[in-house]
DNA sequence: TTCAATCATGAATATTTCTCATGCGAATAC
DNA sequence: GTATTCGCATGAGAAATATTCATGATTGAA
């Protein structure tokens, strides 16, 4: 018997890729998910997908499904949000403050999906570039805070929304770019171009380089382009979420290196305060964040709590 | 975690207007219903329907759920018969023969849909009155035969479809309509009313009157409103599907009694040549059949093996 | 009141699903 | 050519979940 459960498992090897990385998205091992399919394909009689075929192809059948699959769990959504606005009287608002610069990228459309979903949540930018945006959501300046810290404090949730890599990113002949990985050492060797901003706001900063005592030097610049500009010129080297980058890296105009031998990886909260956390749309809010960006962005990863 | 069972239940709940015979219908005991509803109001936090009220009516929330689970259920049914088209190469013919006068009342309706679903299917429903009308099939003069009469024969297979209760039609002032059901014996103080037919083919005279010797006189009518005012008329009873009298009894023009305690359910198979009961198309007839009488009629009930 | 019907519930059981440990094969690095 | 890595499959055992069984409560009808 088909279930919602290896929909979910179909949508996720379709936006993944892989069995594992399938898994991972549905917070499964590999090898339940390599039984789920089987079963599935017992039941349906017949291969879903081509084996060992990288990219990962489906069979005409798998396609066919995975329709089936994107629009049944639509709809249960759309169902689920209705029962949960039935529930909640819904209306609200919805001040959304950023402060990492890649983020609009995807802050845009997981917004016009949302508003979308809620016509009656009024939703706003909180303008300006702030240092620190949870302290707005205390001061009610904001309602939602992303943000890549979510170090407790008072009155203040974190919900997750998911890891992305960040790559370290050089010009093509640049010595560094014949590492398979670069280490928090090579980061002293060259000067790292950043957004402008504090450097407690860079995970880099934050989480690798500060704990490792490497000491490097910083340049700023205000975009993404502006940046890529500068590292192709060879005036040093970025640490960019390879979603923002997958364009340029695609056509060579620079190169991405993974930063550790694991890659390393940045979280991504949203942050608001205790007493909205159980709001249905704030709830969704983050779900749909997730969904637009698994089902649109690579070289991102689920976060768990 | 929603999963498609819990939405199966539903709209049999919904179609069948009770957790007991919700629970017959998805093969499954009340008991199991009740836990598996319980989860899924924990799941949404609310009640799905109005317990204690006849007839049931759902929640809003309940309503939704019931909406999406429709939509859930047959987008999943058409995928699945893409697919099982897609395996089998499809295309075929259906010529149909049918014994059962009222049949008639389900068939075209469920043709109708299957039509939608299998256009390339070419149907046809064999004319004239057949008093064996399995035979039909070794003649191949027929591809599917509705029957009530599952007896083995070779190279036929039987496909379930329902149930439906038999009930006894009376004038509303017949003495007999004083009792809360009749008892076989009841049938030898008046005539029967049938539809002109062997009597080997009325299930209430081969099950019933046969077995317990009971001694009838028997006039017959060829259409259903004919019968009908004929007991109408006190000229005799008859035994009838109660689907297809069903308006008849609610505007008070005769009454329905069950026939036992019981009640009497008379069985209608799908019978076709063993070569074609592996056919995509066929097994999709016979579950169209289910489905729509399931949807639609009352006084039903599964029919297993 | 008694009977029949419907639904809920807790405990026991059955079934399903998942994880763990491991193996295999292909691609890549050394 | 051998090691290494990656992705997937598989069997067995563990964990989780679903179902049944036995029973009780409630309600409406006779």
């Amino acid at each position: 018997m088909i279930e919602i459960r290896h929909l979910k498992t179909l949508v996720a090897l379709s936006e993944a890729g892989s069995l594992t990385q399938a898994a991972e998205r549905v917070f499964l091992t590999q090898s339940a998910l390599s039984h789920q399919l089987k079963a599935l394909e017992d039941d349906i009689g017949g291969a879903l997908f081509v084996r060992k075929s990288a990219p990962l192809r489906f069979s005409p059948a798998g396609e066919r499904l995975l329709i089936a699959a994107r629009r049944v769990l639509e709809e249960m959504e759309a169902a689920q949000r209705d029962i949960a606005r039935l529930a909640a009287g819904a209306a609200g608002r919805l001040r959304i403050a950023v402060e990492c610069h890649s983020c609009f990228d995807w802050l845009m459309p997981a917004m016009d999906t949302f508003r979308g979903h809620w016509p009656e949540v009024e939703m706003d930018l909180v303008s300006g570039f702030h240092a620190d945006p949870v302290a707005l959501l205390k001061r009610d300046e904001a309602d939602l805070a992303i943000t890549s810290d979510p170090r407790a404090r008072r009155g203040v949730a974190y919900l997750p929304l998911f890891q992305t890599e960040m790559q370290a990113i050089l010009a093509r002949d640049h010595p560094l770019a014949a590492k398979a990985y670069l280490t928090a050492r090579d980061f002293s060797r060259d000067v790292l171009i950043t957004y402008p901003a504090p450097e407690e706001m860079f995970d880099l900063i934050r989480l690798v380089l500060k704990p490792a005592g490497i000491a490097f030097t910083r340049r700023t610049a205000e975009l993404t382009v502006a940046i890529l500009q500068l590292v192709a010129s060879r005036r040093g080297i970025a640490a960019l979420p390879v979603f923002g980058v997958e364009s340029y890296l695609a056509r060579g105009y620079v190169v991405g290196r993974p930063i550790g031998r694991q890659g390393f990886y940045s979280s991504l909260y949203a942050a608001v305060p205790e007493a909205l956390a159980d709001a249905a749309y704030v709830a969704d809010f983050a779900a749909t964040v997730r969904r637009t960006c698994f089902a649109h962005l690579s070289g991102i990863r689920p976060l768990v709590a």
